[in-house]
RNA sequence: CGGAGCGUAGCUCAGCCUGGCUAGAGCACUUGGUUUGGGACCAAGACGUCGCAGGUUCAAAUCCUGUCGCUCCGACCA
């Protein structure tokens, strides 16, 4: 019987997507190399398979559902005005000297070199091209606004891969460029793809929050990320369900009391505080000072120079807030030797006090929230020692007070006082309005009305096409496999005949079934394999299509078929009614 | 790069501590048979440079050294 209905396979019409006729490498077991549910489920449902590290295989059912993720996207941008082109992934380093990411980016830029030796880059993004070609092309004001967009693999030097299709070294991007003649042009661009964004995770199934975004590397003006809620993201995002306020940690503020003040003359002064060098130590009896009465001194190096950054004793420093306060990201936390180099005392015992200080107008960067506090507590500098009676405005030269904190859960929101609540989420898409960094240093310029010759405003908008695949199936699963919503499913519907005898009337109705809603345009698929029932729903609960039709001879004799929607209950319909049945879920999911 | 763990059949893993003949199990695969509405059963079979290199030893999957790869935690990002 086997090897007949290999060879029958062979000559029957291959219009039909026969489950024997593709390859579906669905697993028991989960591999071991996966940690998160939607990793897991890529492997077992045979969706994707790893190369290597960092580096998958998609397999035809997860390119199905690639595929449809991309032409939501594309529909999407196109929607909204925007230019489909594609660019190379190769790129001359020039252009990014041009940047000046040659340099700032230089962690995540793979390079390469040809024959010749010359090195080359392989694009992790793409403004430098846009915005060289956008030089050459625009340069009038009347030829804008532009949107350009791309769905394109990129590449970057991951400091750690992880979580499948999460974060690789190469990946499927879309990126968008908008250019305009003006400031007010280039918000409303930026507003139109916020809104395109919103559409596009709407229709792949997917329940997002825009939030505000710190702008990082890319240097733009503002930004929005548009995040799944998730406990495996790898972003925390604090939001508010009073005003809908809702940011990204690493730009969030909050509302936080400021701590309060005792007023008080008296000097600081010097007291033993031997093996006291946590914060939490010095709470605790015999010194009994509250974590809200500290101060905590942490030491950067930011471009060789030692940098001090203040906070209270129970607050966490925001190093995005400090890297928009350096106005620079390249610092790092200073070393142990450095750091007891430079202070002459271990972390644990450090402190900004004038009079302790051996360095000479070292930056000092204090939070807002230590600003105007007396009586406080921090370290002399000397191992085993603290001081109290700080008055920091006294005590402290402070070169610059900003929020520097992290805010934490609970607190106030700043827009109307609601606490905040923070939760995890994986971001799958970013907006920024650039504003005009790019174009003016690879000189997009354009004439405007007057005759005056000025940079383009620029924005530029990504979305991870591959890891929002794997954010659906995060987001869209259960104990038996993954639950496609129908907008994305690599195959809406499964049928699944439990006879497969060519001859038998259960085969034939399938078959039938088969063409008449291909016909319809719903993307079908018949699982032909002569295995036991059991195994086949399984395998076809663990890959998720949205509806399975299953077709049996007990349920035949009675003019029926089954109708078994993946995330609803299974109901018999009419033969006669099996297509407009799927049809009518079909139309209500996608809203058409 | 720092910290932790793991590399034995396509997959999941045992064996390693305490060295010993021909390296095991389950799943998957091949053949035959029995089955057939929720991941069946019987029988036979195929599949391994025990990650790689070096060392110790009469003898190494097992001990030692080095190396490569993978996974997890931290800093970077769609």
């Amino acid at each position: 019987m086997q090897s007949t209905s290999a060879a029958r396979n062979r000559t029957l019409c291959p219009c039909i997507m026969r489950w024997t006729q593709t390859i579906i490498p669905t697993l028991k077991e989960t591999p071991a190399e996966a940690e998160i549910v939607s990793h897991k489920l890529l492997l077992r449902a045979g969706l994707i398979r790893k190369l290597t590290g960092g580096l998958y295989i998609f397999m035809p059912l997860g390119l199905r559902a690639l595929r449809k993720v991309e032409q939501i996207v594309r529909e999407e941008m196109n929607r909204a005005g925007a230019l489909e082109l594609l660019m190379p992934a190769l790129q001359p380093p020039e252009i990014w000297e041009k940047s000046g990411r040659y340099e700032t980016a230089r962690d995540v830029l793979f390079k390469v070199r040809d024959r010749a030796k010359k090195e080359w880059v392989l694009g992790p993004t793409h403004e430098e091209v846009i915005t060289t070609l956008v030089a050459g092309e625009i340069n009038s004001y009347r030829q804008m606004p532009k949107n350009f967009y791309q769905i394109q693999t990129k590449f970057r030097d991951e400091i750690r891969p992880r979580f499948g299709l999460m974060r690789a070294k190469e990946f499927i991007m879309k990126d968008a460029y908008s250019f305009d003649s003006s400031d007010a042009g280039a918000q409303e661009s930026y507003h139109k793809m916020y809104n395109a964004y919103a559409r596009i995770f709407q229709r792949c199934g997917l329940k997002t929050i825009a939030v505000e975004a710190d702008t990082g590397v890319m240097g733009g003006k503002f930004s929005h990320e548009f995040m799944v809620p998730a406990e495996t993201g790898e972003n925390d995002v604090a939001y508010c369900d009073g005003c809908g306020y809702a940011a990204n940690v690493e730009k969030a503020s909050s509302n936080v009391t400021k701590t309060a003040s005792e007023p008080s003359a008296a000097l600081p002064e010097k007291f033993p505080t031997p093996g006291a060098v946590t914060i939490d130590a010095l709470t605790k009896a015999p010194h009994s000072v509250p974590a809200e009465r500290q101060i905590k001194t942490l030491v950067y190096v930011a471009d060789s120079k030692i940098v001090l950054v203040l906070l209270r004793g129970d607050d966490q420093l925001n190093e995005a807030k400090l890297a928009g306060t350096l106005g620079s990201t390249m610092f790092r936390p200073g070393e142990p030797e450095e750091i007891f180099t430079a202070m002459g005392a271990h972390p644990g015992s450090l402190g900004a006090v004038a009079a302790t200080l051996k360095g000479d107008g070292w930056a000092i960067y204090a939070d807002e929230r230590l600003k105007d506090t007396t009586g406080m507590t921090t370290g002399a500098n000397e191992d085993g020692f603290h001081l109290r009676n700080i008055e920091i405005g006294r005590d402290i030269k402070v070169s610059k007070w900003a929020d520097l904190r992290l805010v934490q859960a609970g607190e106030p929101c700043a827009k109307c006082g609601q606490p905040l609540k923070v939760q995890r989420a994986i971001e799958v898409g970013h907006v920024f309005k650039l504003g005009t960094k790019y174009s003016e240093a690879l000189h997009a310029m354009f004439l405007d009305e007057t005759g005056r010759q000025q940079p383009a405003v620029m924005g530029c908008y990504g979305i991870g096409v591959t890891r929002t695949l794997q954010a659906v199936i995060e987001q869209s699963n259960d104990a038996n496999g993954i639950v496609w919503p129908i907008s994305v499913a690599p195959y809406t519907v499964c049928i699944t005949p439990l006879n497969v005898a060519p001859e038998s009337p259960v085969m034939q109705l399938a078959e039938k079934i088969y063409a008449e809603l291909t016909s319809l345009g719903i993307d079908t698929i018949l699982d032909d394999r002569n295995e036991r029932p059991g195994f086949k729903f399984k395998d076809s609960e663990l890959v998720g299509f949205p509806i399975r039709i299953g077709i049996g001879e007990k349920s035949l004799a009675k003019g029926e078929v089954e109708l078994k929607p993946r995330a609803g209950a299974l109901t018999a319909v009419k033969v006669e009614d099996a297509v407009s049945a799927v049809q009518a879920l079909v139309r209500a999911a996608l809203g058409a």
